[in-house]
DNA sequence: ATTGAAATTGTGTGGAC
DNA sequence: GTCCACACAATTTCAAT
C-alpha cells in the first residue's frame, strides 16, 4: 500500500499488489464502480474506495480521463514532425511549446534533448491539412530552424505492468 | 448527436455541441457521476447518459482510462528511441512491434513512414536502464539496423476542441 | 431524442476490530 | 488498514411526449 497516501507531494510511491491491480483494472475501465472494482479485487468496497483515493491523491494516477479516436472524428491522418529551433532563438522555446499544444489537431509535444528539439504529434483530416500545419504553424514560425515531417502508420500503447 | 449511436461501425460520427462539451468533461475527469455531467449540461441525467453511451458504442469515445504519472513509480527519465529495421528484415516488422508493445518501460510506440521506422516513448528509472533497454531490446535484435535515443525533458498532451 | 419518476445499485462515513 | 452497516446519492430503465 501507498507509503503516503494523504501527502500529494511524495516523490515515490510504493505500491503493492492491490493497488497494482488497482490501476490495471482502472487502465482497462476508469468508469467502473468502485463496488466491481472492489468484487474483483475480493476487498471491501470501502477499503478499495481508501486505495483509490489513496492513488489519486499521492498523484500516482494523475487523472481520470477518455481517449478519444480521431479517425472517428475525421481525423484520417496522423504525423511526427521533427522540429529544430533556430541557434539565437532557444530562449523561445517554452513559448514555443505552450504555444504549440493548443493548436488544433496537436495531440502531444515532447520537449527533447538531443538532434531535434520537438517531436508533435498530430491528428488531422488529410495531407493537405499536414502541409497546412507545417506552413502555417512552423515555417511562419522565425523560432524553427527546420522541421522533417513523417507519417504514422500505426500507434499504440504500451502494455505496462505498474 | 451521433449519427449512429449504435452500429460501433460507423467511419466518421457527426458531434453537436452537447457532444463537444462532453467529451471535454470526461477528458478532464473521466470519473465524474453521470448526474454531475447532465447537471453541468442542463440536460436530464438519462439524456446524459444515453448521450454518453453512444459516444462510447460509436468508437468516438475508445476507452476510459487513467494517466499513470511514471515518476511517482520511480521512473524518473523518459527517452524517445528512434529506430530503423534492416533493409533485409522488413517483413519483421509487425512482429517487432508487437514485441516492444510489451516490454516494460514502454509507453508507446509509433510506426511510421519516412526516415525511421519506428519511435519508441519509454519511461525508465535512470539512464543506465535506458541503456540497458538498448541493449537487451534493440541492438541484440538483428532486425534493427540503428537507433538514436534522445532524452525528453518535458512531455505535454494537446489541449484539442474536439 | 428527451424527459421525469421509480426501482435498483453504488458511494462514502463512522464505529469496531 | 480493513471491514460492516447504514444513510444518502447515483444509475438505469421505461412509458410518455
Amino acid at each position: 500500500m501507498l507509503n503516503n497516501p494523504a501527502s500529494g507531494e511524495k516523490r515515490t510511491a510504493q505500491l503493492d499488489e492491490l493497488d497494482r491491480r488497482l490501476l490495471s483494472l482502472l487502465s482497462e475501465n476508469s468508469r467502473r464502480t468502485n463496488n466491481s472494482l472492489a468484487e474483483e479485487l475480493g476487498i471491501a468496497a470501502s477499503t478499495c474506495l481508501a486505495r483509490l483515493n489513496a492513488l489519486r491523491d499521492s498523484g500516482v494516477i494523475s487523472r481520470f480521463t477518455i481517449e478519444v479516436n480521431p479517425q472517428v472524428l475525421g481525423r484520417e491522418l496522423e504525423a511526427l514532425i521533427f522540429v529544430k529551433i533556430r541557434p539565437g532563438a532557444r530562449h523561445l522555446m517554452s513559448t514555443f511549446a505552450s504555444d504549440m499544444r493548443s493548436k488544433p489537431g496537436v495531440q502531444q509535444l515532447f520537449f527533447l534533448g538531443g538532434a531535434d528539439d520537438f517531436v508533435l504529434h498530430i491528428a488531422v483530416r488529410n495531407s493537405a491539412d499536414v502541409r497546412q500545419f507545417v506552413l502555417d504553424n512552423l515555417s511562419a514560425n522565425p523560432a524553427v530552424a527546420t522541421t522533417q515531417t513523417s507519417l504514422v502508420f500505426e500507434h499504440s500503447h504500451g502494455t505496462d505492468e505498474y
